[in-house]
DNA sequence: CTGATTTTGTGGCATACGCAACAAATCGGA
DNA sequence: TCCGATTTGTTGCGTATGCCACAAAATCAG
């Protein structure tokens, strides 16, 4: 599955330094502040060094997003998880510690990044269920089942947004009341 | 006075990743039992890039021990350091420190790199106290001021020694009875 | 708005590094 | 002792990165 080519060690290198001094930045400075010629002198890297990895700033925030979500929110559900409402629970509270976490490692920059990172959070989302339901209901027409998905992701950012700006409860206790939500959508898949 | 040259921002880098790789390594692995390989997968880097760095691997002990001694020993004296009582213990105590440090970092390795560290400390306190000869008795002959600091160093490497081995005393206790016969023989360069 | 300055992409050329292969040297066990 | 297996240096070639210069775009001060 995993395409496991063989990568020149200096290509991993240096997109690391890149990265890395890329986050290490979001810390002190805002993302639209932020110069490429910033990053490539805090990587230690030459400029024309950064094209060779990523058309702008925006497309490496993005990777790094996109790595992120990977990690934490996809690899949050076993690979044999079921779409019930333990699943979405675990979901919703991995993109809960996750944008918690993005604030903090991104300080000055959230605000200016947010948008991007609501996108990112629904394609994942989607990502994850188009999955669980293709395992699940594999006789499931592809329209149903993206529409499917993209409803739920909808549901569970807002969820997530309405729990950190309105919500005085634990996550834990404001999914368990959203859940019955999440579940009667769910349902229509069986018909 | 410092060549500084600019160097190539990959060469900084690869021998920093070999030198960091080597140190950690010499943590928890006997220096004669290290193969150039095992430095150069620690450090991800490729073996021929070794060599088109150092010889060998005593060549890369050699670069790390000197590195540090320019920077804890002979860095340890102001610029304008006079050759006295003072500077001595000020020598011996940070000989001792370095000593202290590298048979915690080098754990495993200690005893294979002994004589070369010796060899290595007395080089750089013969350094030491010829430049400060030459800068406080600049009419003193060549051969003279190279023997009295041939002889200050093994006086304060051999102190060093029996200070770890023999004595109860602290470092500071240690040097200061030390201190008589050290200057007894400087006085030597005033005739 | 205008002109100056900074940032952004791109290209060519020089250099450092990765890789594979090789022979010589060293090591370790019958 | 000898033989197989590592380790050691070395080489040629392909690729990634560094450096420099340039023009277009964006930003900023007046």
């Amino acid at each position: 599955m995993t395409t496991d080519e063989k990568v020149d060690p200096r290509v991993m290198r240096t997109r690391k330094l890149i990265v890395d001094a890329f986050e290490t930045l979001l810390h002190t400075n805002d993302f639209k502040n932020t110069s490429i010629k910033d990053i490539t002198d805090a990587a230690t890297v030459n400029r024309a060094t950064f094209y060779a990895h990523f058309t702008d700033k925006y497309e490496l925030l993005d990777s790094v997003l996109t790595d992120y979500l990977l990690n934490n929110v996809q690899g949050s559900l076993e690979c044999h998880a079921q779409l019930n409402e333990d699943s979405a629970a675990k979901v919703f509270l991995a993109i809960a510690k996750f944008e918690k976490d993005l604030s903090i490692t991104c300080r000055k920059s959230y605000e200016s990044i947010r948008p991007m990172v609501e996108n990112k959070i629904k394609e994942s989302l989607k990502s994850v269920f188009i999955h669980l339901i293709a395992k699940q209901y594999p006789e499931t027409e592809k329209d149903k089942a993206e529409i499917c998905s993209v409803l739920l992701s909808w549901q569970i950012y807002g969820a997530c947004l309405d729990w950190q700006t309105n919500s005085s409860l634990t996550a834990e206790a404001y999914i368990e009341k959203a859940i019955p939500f999440l579940t009667k959508g769910m349902a229509a898949l069986e018909i």
